[in-house]
DNA sequence: CATCAAGGCCAT
DNA sequence: ATGGCCTTGATG
C-alpha cells in the first residue's frame, strides 16, 4: 500500500541478495530515499530520521502554504517540512521514541519489535524466493528442507506490527490506483494494510477496566464525565508511562488517560462464568479494548501534534475511519464472518458499519468510561460524543436516551458483542450469497444471547426482546449520522478517499 | 564483543 | 535547516 514499501533484490538471477544483509531493500516510506536502518519505529532513511529527531527535539511547528497535501519525495522534501512531518506521522513514526533526555546509546522498547520485523520480512523473502524457484521447477525443498513454517503460502497473516501508515493509508499514498474499493481492500489485506498500534506492546495507555463488568447500576455514562488529557508540555509529565524503556523520557506528550475503572463493585456483579457459554466467552474474551483507546489515542496525538488547529470535523472524519478500520479487522477475524466470500463480507459491512460504530461507541462510553470531551494537545477541545454520533449534535438527546434505557437493562459487555454479532450478521441483507450461513451464524448467537439474558439476569424481565427493540433505535441514529456525514460530503468538507466515505457511497448505490 | 538505534557533529 | 557520518551504550 504505502508508497515506498518494495521488496527488491530477492527475485535477481541466482535468487542472490545483492547489497543488503537480507535482502530486503527498502524505501523510505516518507520519501522514498534509501532506508539507512530502523529509525523511531520504522525503517527510513537518515535524513527523515533526522529531521523527525529535530522536529520532535526542537518542538517545531512548522505551517503548509499550500493544501496541506504535499508531495513529499526524496527531491522536494525540503519545500514543505509541515508536510514531510505530517507523512512522518501518518506512516507510522514514533514520536515517543525521541528521548527528551537526550540519552545516547543504548535500547529503547522499539527494539522486539523491530526484531520481530526483521524475521517476518526475512520469511516473506524467503517466501518469494520459495515461489520463484516453484515457478521455474525447481525443487524447493532442496532450498528449505521441511521446515515448518516455511512453506509458500503459511503465514501469510502474520500481523505487522509497524511500517504501517495509521490511518489515511488510503489517502496518502501519492500514486497509488485511484481507489481500489477500499473496503475490498480493508478486507483482503488488513495483515498488510491496517495495523492500529501492536496490541503486544505495553500499551500507552493502561485501561483498567476489563471488559466484563456488568454495567452495575452505578452513575458510569450518564453523568459528569470526567475529561482526557491529551496535553501537556511539561517534562514532568512525560516520565509517567514508560517503565520499560531504557530512557523513560520520552519527548511525547505521554499522559492520556481516562479514569476507567470499570464498574466492578456496585450493583451488577459480573454474571459467573461458568453459567456463560462458551461462544460468548471466546465473543468476550476477544474483544480488545486497549487496543480500540490505543489507536484512538495515537491517532489523536499524531493529528494534532505540532499543530496549532486543527479541523475538528476532519478529525472527527479521521477517527471515525479509523473505527471503522477496527471494525473490519473484528469482522474479518471473526466466527461466522470469516468463512465468508469477500462479497458477502462487504455487503455485509456495508450495512452494518454505521450501526456498529454507534453501538462500539454506547459500549466504550458504558463500560470502559470513554469521556464525552477531551483536550487535544494543542488545546483544542474534542467532542468524543460527537463520533457515537456520527458528528449530529443534535442525536445527543436520542442517544442519552438509548444510553438510559440500555443502563436499566444492565446492558453488559456480552450482551454488546452478542448484539454487535447480530448487526453484523443480518441474514436480510439482500444479495448475499452464502444467506444461510449468515443466517446460521446469526441465529446461534441470537440463542445465546437469549439464554444468557435468561440466566444471568433473570430479574430482567424479557431482558433479550426489550435490548432487540434498541437495535431499530440504534439504527435511527446511525441512519442519520449517515446522511449528515454523506452531506458533509458532498459539500466538499469531510475527507475524501477514506474508508468512511467509501462506505457511504456504497450504500448509495 | 558485536550489534544497531539513538543522539551529536559539522560541512553544506 | 539539512543530511551524511560519527559516537554512545544497552542488549544478547
Amino acid at each position: 500500500m504505502g508508497a515506498g514499501y518494495q521488496i527488491a533484490g530477492s527475485m535477481t538471477a541466482m535468487g542472490e541478495t545483492p547489497d543488503s544483509k537480507y535482502g530486503i531493500e527498502e524505501l523510505c516510506p516518507v520519501c522514498g530515499d534509501k532506508v539507512s536502518g530502523y529509525h523511531y519505529g520504522l525503517l527510513t532513511c537518515e535524513s527523515c530520521k533526522g529531521f523527525f529527531k529535530r522536529t520532535v527535539q526542537n518542538k517545531k511547528v512548522y505551517t503548509c502554504v499550500a493544501e496541506r497535501s504535499c508531495h513529499i519525495d526524496k527531491t522536494q522534501r525540503k519545500r514543505c517540512p509541515f508536510c514531510r512531518f505530517q507523512k512522518c506521522l501518518e506512516v507510522g513514526m514514533k514520536l515517543e521514541a525521541v528521548r527528551a533526555d537526550r540519552m545516547r546509546g543504548g535500547r529503547n522498547k522499539f527494539g522486539p519489535m523491530y526484531k520481530r520485523d526483521r524475521a517476518r520480512k526475512l520469511q516473506l523473502m524467503r517466501q518469494r524466493q520459495l515461489a520463484a524457484q516453484t515457478l521455474r521447477g525447481g525443487v524447493a525443498s532442496d532450498m528449505y528442507p521441511n521446515q515448518p513454517g516455511t512453506s509458500p503460502f503459511a503465514n501469510i497473516h502474520i500481523k505487522q506490527e509497524i511500517q504501517i501508515p495509521q490511518v489515511s493509508s488510503l489517502t496518502s499514498s501519492p500514486d497509488s490506483s485511484p481507489s481500489p474499493i477500499a473496503v475490498a481492500v480493508a478486507l483482503g489485506q488488513v495483515n498488510s494494510t491496517l495495523n492500529q498500534p501492536a496490541s503486544n506492546q505495553q500499551p500507552a495507555l493502561q485501561i483498567v477496566g476489563i471488559p466484563s463488568g456488568g454495567s452495575g447500576g452505578g452513575g458510569g455514562g450518564g453523568g459528569g464525565h470526567s475529561s482526557m488529557v491529551v496535553n501537556n508540555q511539561d517534562n514532568k509529565l512525560w516520565a509517567q508511562a514508560n517503565s520499560t524503556t531504557t530512557s523513560p523520557h520520552s519527548l511525547s506528550p505521554k499522559v492520556f488517560q481516562f479514569e476507567t475503572v470499570v464498574p466492578a463493585g456496585g450493583g451488577g456483579t459480573v454474571p459467573s462464568s461458568s453459567k456463560v457459554s462458551p461462544l460468548i466467552r471466546d465473543f468476550v474474551a476477544a474483544i480488545d479494548d486497549r487496543e480500540w483507546h490505543n489507536s484512538l489515542y495515537t491517532l489523536l496525538q499524531n493529528q494534532t501534534y505540532n499543530q496549532c488547529e486543527v479541523d475538528l470535523f476532519e478529525l472527527m472524519c479521521k477517527v471515525l475511519d479509523q473505527n471503522l478500520f477496527s471494525q473490519v479487522d473484528w469482522a474479518r477475524n471473526s466466527i461466522f464472518f470469516k468463512d465468508l466470500k469477500v462479497d458477502d463480507q462487504m455487503k455485509l459491512l456495508q450495512h452494518s458499519w454505521s450501526d456498529m460504530l454507534v453501538l462500539d461507541h454506547m459500549h466504550q462510553r458504558m463500560h470502559n468510561n470513554l469521556p464525552d470531551e477531551t483536550t487535544l494537545h494543542n488545546g483544542q477541545k474534542l467532542d468524543l460524543l460527537n463520533l457515537g454520533l456520527l458528528g449530529v449534535p443534535s442525536l445527543a438527546d436520542h442517544f442519552n436516551d438509548i444510553t438510559v434505557k440500555l443502563q436499566d437493562l444492565k446492558f453488559d459487555v456480552s450482551d454488546y458483542i452478542c448484539i454487535k454479532f447480530m448487526l453484523l450478521l443480518n441474514p436480510d441483507v439482500r444479495g448475499i450469497t452464502n444467506r444461510k450461513h449468515v443466517l446460521e451464524g446469526y441465529e446461534q448467537v441470537q440463542q445465546a444471547l437469549l439464554e444468557y439474558t435468561v440466566t444471568c439476569y433473570p430479574q430482567i424481565q424479557d431482558k433479550f426482546h426489550k435490548l432487540q427493540q434498541l437495535l431499530p433505535e440504534i439504527h435511527s441514529v446511525a441512519v442519520r449520522g449517515e446522511e449528515h456525514l454523506y452531506h458533509k460530503h458532498c459539500n466538499g468538507s469531510a475527507p475524501t478517499q477514506t474508508l468512511l466515505m467509501e462506505m457511504l457511497h456504497a450504500k448509495r448505490k
